[in-house]
DNA sequence: CTGTTAGCGCTTTCAC
DNA sequence: GTGAAAGCGCTAACAG
């Protein structure tokens, strides 16, 4: 392999020149000694050494990013995602993804190791929770980080996420102009952060537009289809002329669960009863009707997360104010035409 | 941060002392400096920078993999999981995976930039097809890199792939050791690497055990849950007789397909038809009945991937025999009991 | 057994 | 405008 030693002789120049070439923007270099480097370059094949520089200038443009746990065999295709385009953006910004596992125990002993031997410029960490033991950690070793998710109200740490509230009043407001009045939502348990976001999108825009939210109305339960067949079915338990004529579900599989009960009750998804999701996961666009869904705005989030940890990194700017991105409601069939 | 000085001017030794107890092995050091050294290690938190050390060693430590594409709202759970295992195992051998993407225009720049710059030591690389340009590219530069998958069967390149005939064929023994006479399978079009394999398993184990594969029994279908339902759709066009009473699906999202589809023909699966799917991919345990399903071993492959990669990496061998790794049938309930 | 020293490949002062 | 040289933090001959 070709050195920037090899390049300086090929060019008959120094290699002090060399480099000048490469990369000090401000340090002159005549165009012809400029066009000789080049050439040699070319003839040779030469690129520099990027563990050399990365040394020289103590960085690795490197970030370290966990990979979220698939242990239970279960899958998470927003966060599937959410990497995938993290990983096209910090190459954008010329740094790669570094993809690393823990368990709940070690992860601190990885965290560190990483830290110390300098392996990583930074961390993005995702599928963040209250009390997240990662952010409080790297909070307190000040190492740079930008999380895709919050974590408590009183922790300033530079984060970015999607304005759950937001998107699900979106989809509420779409129903109410569809003329649905009576609107229901399928949540997970309390104590989620996205997931109490966006049932606070639901709770504060039926209270502005004045329609009452029953008993029953907000069913809960955990990430699987299940959960929206149950809730189906506890809306169903009303009183007929209670019953809700559009649910919105914490996400697209709930979404799901809840579009299969009403078939199997013989009721017409899209016209006797309407279905927003949330997150537009891979194939909800083939189910039949096509669901209407909250989509993230993941390619932006990805890209604010690296612009943010970017500062961070160069120690421009410890913590960087927090930022909602909005997320856009995707129609398609499942709440019909309108009533 | 502490670097090897400041550990030797703890310790009162030379640096050189200090790199001896951090890692030559054949070189001896004193019990007594040797404690010295660690204890100032642990006193000032001192841990080497991987950096420095690898530019020394002209190595990175770092498999360049390449992210599966998830542009077409696609999404491929096993890839995925295979993924999240390799990391894992190259963590268990001391490398990290670096993560990358790429599209069908800019591959080869992005290797070459890879490689021309020694970000990575080598590369693994997935969901290979015949003529695969990225395998012919990795060979011809003789850059180190191990496949999960094959290729064309002539090109000699070092790879581990799931032994995609024998699980079928397993799969297919379990259906006829129920009693299944007329034994059906859906899959992939023709020219599918995986898909050809899996069907050469259920063609081999039919032949063998004397059974006819009937004109229709094989369809074929994109990888999608409409494969499945049309597959139906054609074996319940056949004279009832002929029908299949068992069949094998080369996916699980195609064996998803010919449930909804049977169960909304009125067929009970796992009574009326047995079936079987291809993967064991994220809630197909959770489906009613429960699908029965072929398992790669994705923890031994990544496991068996990286293995394999390391002796390249070191120049101690070019091309290591490749190797095929036998999937498991994981029972459940969508065969039934038995006829 | 321990220390001195020469690099690994690059960037960047500091002279010329 | 160009080059010599001093490191970045570490390893590994080579002496002693």
């Amino acid at each position: 392999m070709p050195t920037i030693k090899d390049v300086a002789r090929e060019a008959g120049t120094s290699i002090a020149t060399v480099s000048y070439v490469l990369n000090n923007k401000t340090h002159e270099v005549s165009e012809a000694t400029r066009q000789q480097v080049l050439a040699a370059i070319e003839r040779i094949g030469y690129r520099p050494n990027i563990n050399a520089r990365n040394l020289q200038a103590s960085q690795t443009k490197l970030i370290g990013y966990a990979w979220h746990d698939l242990r239970h065999g279960q899958m998470n295709p927003v966060l599937d995602q959410f990497t995938y385009l993290l990983a096209q953006s910090a190459e954008a910004a010329g740094y790669h993804l570094l993809t690393f596992t823990h368990n709940d125990d070690n992860w601190e002993t990885v965290y560190h190791e990483l830290i110390k031997t300098r392996r990583v410029d930074g961390f993005v960490v995702s599928n963040t929770r209250r009390d997240d033991p990662r952010i409080h950690y790297l909070m307190d070793t000040r190492f740079p980080f930008v999380s895709f998710g919050q974590a408590n109200p009183g922790w300033v740490f530079p984060y970015i996420d999607t304005d759950g509230a937001h998107g699900v009043a979106e989809a509420v407001h779409h129903l109410i102009g569809l003329g649905h009045r009576q609107i229901a939502m399928v949540g997970w348990p309390e104590g989620s952060l996205s997931g109490d976001a966006r049932l606070n999108g639901y709770l504060d825009t039926m209270a502005r537009a004045g329609l009452p939210v029953r008993d029953g109305y907000i069913q809960r339960g955990e990430q699987d289809e299940q959960t929206g067949r149950d809730a189906l079915a506890a809306w169903l338990a009303l009183p007929e002329s209670d019953r809700p004529t559009a649910v919105v579900a914490v996400t697209d599989l709930i979404a799901i669960g809840v579009m299969s009960a009403a078939k199997e009750a013989g009721l017409v998804v899209g016209r006797d009863l309407a279905v927003v999701g949330h997150d537009d996961v891979p194939l909800v666009q083939h189910l039949e009707p096509a669901l209407t869904t909250v989509r993230q705005p993941l390619a932006e989030i990805s890209q604010a997360v690296v612009a943010m940890l970017q500062p961070i990194i160069s120690g421009e700017q410890a913590t960087p104010a927090p930022c909602l991105l909005a997320p856009r409601l995707i129609v398609r069939q499942s709440c019909g035409a309108g009533r």
